[in-house]
DNA sequence: TTCTCCTACGACTTCGGATGTATTGGTCAA
DNA sequence: TTGACCAATACATCCGAAGTCGTAGGAGAA
């Protein structure tokens, strides 16, 4: 317990590792208690000073703009405006090398997969003790990747490779694609969807075309059944 | 353990309970191991001697039509020609007094819901034991709802009520209409579907149309975000 | 029979998706 | 700084696919 919890943030004089390397994180999450639970802990544990907090994945993205990279991220898997791992592919795009940890209640065994599947560094449930967090971020930070221990890669192979690389092509999206792929999946016809974004309708196909193209997909039914194969989107 | 399957077995002289009128029980499992296990402990713990056995769906529907409905039906979730709640939902439109019960390896809170929700009388794992099965079924044919102790109604309120009104929409479709709606959410296009059941595309889109109205969807991206919302076809 | 439901098809309208092109903003080397 | 280049967004046009409507034959129930 506080014995782990020193062990980590006392440990100077120990050989070199990844994890020390991790001075400024960000935290994105809502729920402002959870955002300030999980602030003080990384701060009280890990010795850090500069943790940033963002409430929704587009803040998250602007601070990153702003502020630049942080050296990892804490994600919840909820987000206002990004349900499922949409937010995760997202972030992906946006800074491709810093490791990313998913935090959620839901720990549903297709749902962790389909988050490792998309580029997790790991995958922590919301109710773990601190002493399990911060050692389970701690391996992260060295380049493991951590799972609940609930958790089970059921067909891990082929299957897995392929929703890995699928989730790979949808991470190659454009926000606007991004967005129209989104609504898409909740079953609308192209002129809401340029309605929607206030762009013309001949615009939104082209943005299609070139969604199924990267997705490799012919017809729009397909699209959605891709995009729910990896949870990319979770119903309202 | 043995005391309970004879307290059913021998408890003639006691009032009469809606169990004691389940004479003709049908399995429809296609794995053959189980559905002899399964037989063998409703014959020993009911006293039933009328326990018959279909390995598909197709089967089932035949044997029911050409030996008429039995009391009670043993229903896989996974069946080779029926995956999901499909089975269910097409067995209760054929013989909608008889009730029928779930059995699955897969506990998944999700899939138990969409069951219950699709009108099965009860839900029970593979992995339970002798006792707890009959007991369980014993509930069930006199009239008890019965699900596994691990689920828990989450949002029982008003979205349950809208999966119920959902599965009966469902139920109301024609065989031929399922078989398309199956292909449409597979991500087929019209022309495919039509070669598959060999009939002209026109007809294809006779019997879309129909689906549509009676599951209230406008685009047929709506009717596979439906379908998948009650979980009417499994990914295989 | 008559009524209803399921299945089936063709003609017509609307929608979805491919292709070609233009504009903007950013990066990099000269 | 400027020009070359690339990625992303934007729109119009064309064609095939999806969806609507009217119609009709066959099976079973009232």
């Amino acid at each position: 317990m506080a014995s782990a919890t020193l062990q980590v943030s006392e440990r100077t004089s120990a050989p070199r590792l990844s994890a020390d390397r991790v001075r400024e994180i960000l935290i994105v999450d809502d729920h402002p208690l959870m955002c300030d639970a999980l602030a003080l802990t990384l701060k009280i544990s890990f010795g850090l000073k500069n943790v940033r907090t963002a409430r929704s994945l587009a803040a998250a993205q602007d601070q990153i703009r702003s502020q630049g990279a942080p050296d990892a991220v804490i994600l919840d898997l909820n987000l206002p405006d990004a349900r499922g791992s949409e937010g995760l592919v997202t972030l992906r795009r946006q800074i491709p090398d810093v490791p990313i940890t998913m935090i959620s209640a839901d720990l549903e065994n297709a749902m962790i997969s389909a988050a490792m599947a998309a580029g997790a560094q790991g995958y922590i449930s919301k109710s773990l003790g601190r002493e399990a967090l911060v050692e389970s971020l701690r391996r992260m930070w060295e380049g493991e990747h951590v799972t609940p221990d609930s958790y089970q890669p059921e067909h891990a192979g082929e299957e897995d490779a392929a929703r890995a690389e699928l989730a790979r092509r949808f991470s190659s999206l454009t926000p606007q694609q991004m967005k129209i792929l989104r609504l898409i999946c909740q079953g609308k016809a192209n002129k809401e969807i340029s309605y929607e974004l206030s762009i013309a309708e001949a615009t939104v196909k082209t943005h299609i075309t070139a969604i199924m193209s990267k997705i490799n997909a012919r017809r729009r039914t397909q699209a959605v059944l891709l995009a729910n194969s990896v949870r990319l989107f979770e119903p309202a």
